[in-house]
DNA sequence: AATGAGACAGCATACGTATGCGTAAAATGA
DNA sequence: TCATTTTACGCATACGTATGCTGTCTCATT
């Protein structure tokens, strides 16, 4: 119950060598003296017999190099962070790296020390979803020379990295399904307005309203939250129908699901016939036939794998300027809104 | 760009003290020699001068403590793991600790090198969720004095400790809630038959359906896997209405929700006329007005709450026996059963 | 046979921090 | 004022590994 760890000394001392051919035995890439094929096996003999394991710390505390990537979410109810995390989790594994995962206290000051948390780990890298980084974290992360890539969010700060999908156009994309349908009077229903997604959805949406000629019906905040979401989706929808909308826009599937049921279960009300609802993400839920929710599709496998390029590339080689991936939303058209009706 | 990775003798030169000296103000517990007020004032604001940051590695490397907790999942689509995990990076982060997530992989011989990975980082302990350990690898955190909690499954190695619902006595209550509500052809759909999980739920469910004298109806395989879940409920019931079940008991809500929708949109049964459900979990899902599905409640954060006390009291004594808790079942009644009609 | 190249192994040091021990200064008591 | 305790700080070493350098031995080349 002790821990004896044994540690290369000893399998050197068993194995009648020195700790450098141990260390030298383990080390995947060989660099100048290498050690003949008739050590080596002594020496794996004499590890296996120990139960020998390198100390991947000591090893690191040299190398500078950790092998660790902090990862930091702000929440998991959201099945498509889930998806993401679950991706990012196996992509590092598949490169011999490992994820020190973080979830997002509340207040902002636990969020410093968080990061800050994660920087004294030395990783060599930093994923965060859905988050954003105050200018002074950033600067940290630029001193220790560790490269930050940002999934489904962006931010004006040169040095991050970042991916998202195209949430302007998805966000046109949304508006003109609900407009080909024929929707007269069109809602929208925002998800927390500091988040990038959520204003930059919404501007497409608006943008391309405008651009056919229609102004915004109504518009209510759910905050990423599903009380809330309630909330908003009654205070909107809650009236006599000609004081409400015939067509919504919710920003992600997550709030969408939940303000059709409170339509449908809540108020009464059937869609499409009586509503149209336009979501964001194409999550699993969205594609559940009881939803059948029509939405603007976001490619989180493409989306995680860009984000590990772009990681990867700017581990293996220092310098690398930051970039900013965009990758195009596509509509999935389903039943949550009606055909036209001409 | 570079890391000129400021370290505490830096700090110490510039304070003008020593580096034990540097080390002792970032300590938190002050052994035994502290230091004073006045130096440890010049010493932080040196420290903050140069943006200082202890190296945890190095620390840890001294102290033989990570403060790092392994945390094994196995897949993240079922949300009861999806919020499973987000408690435990809360819970661990609330005490100080850090989560070095990783996901299954899917060949065998991948969890050995993914398990032995884990503990060349060292990690103060590990908990694993819906994952089973070879003997082998049991027999390595022993040695290495790594006290393991495994969440919702079993083991019989008695080194592990573990946190589970009443799974037995959770299939009873579905098997009661399927016959009160009179149901005289009743199915059950397993999931992978591997899963400590799955077995016991089963068994309580047919022993609880023998002691009130019925027989099962039809069984088949859902693997915890949708697409085999869909598979599995066309066998079962794309049939004429004798030769199917009038109610069944899904072991968990994650292939419920999906069979419930093979029912509905598939094959054109209605729930509960035709077929009563029954889940397992009370994942968010089920209280979604659509599916109303009446289910064995599994107390998420009781578990976390639970697993997390469990491994705590084990790293911060030593030798500390394993335990077992086992959390009690409820039965959340809603609408995919139908009521009795007398 | 002499020389050069190459392959192998060991020595010593570095990575950044914690901590036992010793000592000088300061505080305390009589 | 002196003896004694307390406080504050520095010295040196340890944690477990990687790696540049040096030295030895083998073998092929001329």
């Amino acid at each position: 119950m002790k821990r004896p760890n044994v540690t290369s000394v000893d399998v050197a001392r068993l194995a009648g060598v020195s700790q450098s051919a141990v260390s030298r035995a383990f080390s995947k890439v060989p660099t100048q003296s290498s050690v003949s094929d008739e050590t080596r096996k002594k020496i794996l003999r004499a590890a296996d017999e120990l139960g020998y394991r390198p100390n991947a710390l000591a090893r690191s505390l040299i190398t500078q190099r950790t092998r660790i990537v902090g990862v930091l979410f702000s929440y998991l109810d959201n099945p498509f962070y889930a998806n993401a995390l679950e991706l990012i989790c196996h992509g590092l594994q598949r490169q011999g790296y490992h994820a020190l995962v973080f979830m997002m206290p509340d207040t902002l000051a636990d969020v410093e020390a968080t990061v800050s948390d994660i920087l004294q780990y030395q990783v060599d890298g930093l994923i965060t979803a859905s988050v954003e980084l105050s200018s002074k974290l950033c600067e940290d992360c630029r001193e220790q020379g560790i490269p930050v890539v940002m999934l489904n969010r962006v931010q004006d700060n040169p040095l991050l990295s970042s991916v998202t999908t195209d949430n302007v156009g998805g966000g046109r994309l949304a508006a003109g399904a609900l407009v080909s349908a024929g929707c007269k009077r069109i809602g929208l229903i925002a998800g927390w307005e500091g988040a990038s997604t959520s204003r930059d959805r919404e501007f497409g949406f608006t943008a391309e309203l405008a651009a056919r000629g229609i102004e915004l019906f109504s518009r209510a905040v759910g905050h990423f939250d599903l009380v809330r979401t309630e909330e908003a989706t009654r205070e909107m929808f809650d009236r006599p129908a000609a004081a409400r909308p015939d067509g919504v826009f919710v920003v992600n599937d997550y709030m969408a699901v939940r303000a059709m049921d409170v339509m449908r279960f809540g108020l009464g009300l059937r869609i499409p016939q009586d509503v149209s609802v336009v979501g964001f993400d194409d999550t699993a839920m969205a594609d559940l036939p009881t939803y059948a929710l029509t939405t603007v599709r976001q490619p989180v496998r493409q989306m995680v794998d860009s984000a590990l390029r772009l990681l990867f590339e700017r581990l293996n080689q220092t310098g690398v300027e930051p970039e900013h991936v965009i990758l195009g939303a596509r509509l999935m058209e389903r039943e949550s809104v009606r055909n036209r009706t001409p």
